[in-house]
DNA sequence: TACATACAC
DNA sequence: CATGGTGTATGTA
């Protein structure tokens, strides 16, 4: 349920007390408008579980077998394109705002610290220290701080991690100047050249990457994950976290064993909801659900079942995204939204969406981008979303053409004042 | 194409 | 009292 979100985090989050955390979360949230619309999604999930459920007591004997077949050529197929050839490595800072915040002020170090825009808004990174109250990336500080008062409140300063980030980028340049930046705290990096050229090994690289990233960024400390693939590299990037590294080998038996009794959470791309989904199968690790794989195949999209298979035999894209057709394409949109106090105030609501919209069409106009579809996000008081777009008779990026369209396109939305308030525009 | 939802950071 | 902003992908109609 709802209670649990914040206590199955992806790391350092081992020895919280769970059941104190779902409490106070709870406690401090149930009634309130975003927790009625968590319940309602909820409850679109189980009625999708519901219709899974159905579809796979309705299918024979004969029909399992089948997609017993189908799941085991699937993976056979699957297999053949195992080559374990490549060498990732990923670069997870630790608690990065957090820690670089205590660069700055080191005596953050021994009290917990929460980074958020107030302490009513969400936190971005918490510190290690918070961790242990449960307190974590995403939370809305109110909750935080039940949980934690004594909880010190830092407002992000991006200046400080971008000038973090760059020093970090530049210890990784020297493996691969091609190394793909994830976001600010995070690289992803292929070392098969730089291992060969130089006849070194994954775990002595990421041993030094961590020596000289905390050099170069005057303490920072990083998480290191080593694999074959970038989805493997990066799960074992959190397998030590914090100050660690792992380097998984690369044998198909290696894999497996490192699969077997991972929970299916840990994998990138898998969520809250589909984690749910795959317990209602009784699939709580990467081994199970390589067992259950005729179960998936039967009732996943073939997309999905492709998505999971590959997590459950541990087989990833092993080559540079560059290297792929999609991959070299650039940016694919441009946005801008706010969050403000809910209002059916038309002028207001007029005035911000004019404002939203000029800004992304500067932002388009200086990226030298220009765009097809205009879309507006509204987002009510009740916290449901609501997007509506139109597709325009040719790309632009002309301030005019797109503030209209999204004028337009709110406008539209009649029920905006007689029954509806908004907390959110964006374009 | 239009819209909603999930996910990551 | 009270839950962010940006970008991508996918499912469904």
């Amino acid at each position: 349920s709802y209670g649990s979100v914040f206590t199955h985090a992806k790391a350092g989050m081992e020895n919280v007390d769970r059941e104190r955390v779902a409490r106070v979360v709870y406690d401090a949230t149930v009634g309130t408008p975003h927790h009625e619309n968590e319940t309602r999604k909820e409850r679109a999930t189980s009625k999708r579980i519901a219709a899974m459920k159905a579809k796979g007591q309705g299918m024979t004997k004969t029909e399992w077998e089948t997609f017993g077949r189908r799941a085991d050529e699937r993976a056979r197929a699957m297999e053949r394109t195992r080559s374990g050839a490549r060498k990732w490595l990923v670069v997870d800072m630790d608690g990065f705002y957090a820690a670089c915040e205590e660069l700055y002020d080191p005596a953050l170090k021994s009290v917990p610290v929460g980074v958020a825009a107030g302490p009513s808004s969400v936190l971005t990174t918490a510190n290690y220290v918070a961790r242990k109250y449960g307190v974590r990336a995403a939370m809305p500080g109110f909750i935080a701080k039940k949980l934690c008062p004594d909880l010190v409140f830092v407002k992000p300063d991006f200046k400080k991690y971008v000038k973090a980030s760059n020093e970090s980028r530049g210890v990784f340049a020297q493996y691969n100047p091609d190394y793909i930046a994830g976001s600010l705290d995070e690289a992803y990096i292929e070392v098969t050249e730089y291992c060969e050229k130089h006849d070194t090994t994954m775990e002595a690289i990421a041993e030094e990457i961590r020596s000289k990233v905390k050099e170069a960024t005057g303490g920072l400390t990083c998480s290191v994950g080593g694999g074959c693939s970038r989805r493997l590299a990066k799960v074992c990037s959190d397998f030590n976290k914090p100050n660690g590294q792992y380097i998984l080998g690369t044998t198909r038996d290696d894999i497996l064993k490192f699969l077997r009794d991972l929970p299916v959470r840990k994998m990138y791309g898998i969520g809250k909801t589909l984690e749910r989904i795959l317990n209602e199968f009784d699939i709580k690790t990467c081994g199970d659900l390589l067992a259950k794989r005729a179960t998936m195949l039967a009732l996943f999209t073939p997309k999905a079942f492709d998505f999971l298979l590959g997590i459950a035999l541990g087989i990833g894209t092993e080559c540079h995204p560059r290297e792929t057709p999609e991959g070299s394409g650039g940016r694919k949109g441009v946005s801008k939204s706010e969050t403000f106090k809910a209002t059916a105030d038309k002028a207001y609501l007029d005035a911000k969406m004019t404002e939203l919209a000029t800004e992304v069409a500067l932002e388009c106009q200086r990226l030298n981008l220009k765009g097809r579809m205009v879309a507006v996000k509204l987002k009510r008081s009740t916290f449901d979303v609501i997007q509506r777009q139109t597709t325009l008779a040719g790309p632009t990026n002309d301030v005019k053409t797109i503030v209209n369209s999204a004028l337009r396109l709110m406008r539209n939305e009649n029920s905006i004042g007689a029954n509806m308030t908004l907390r959110l525009v964006g374009a």
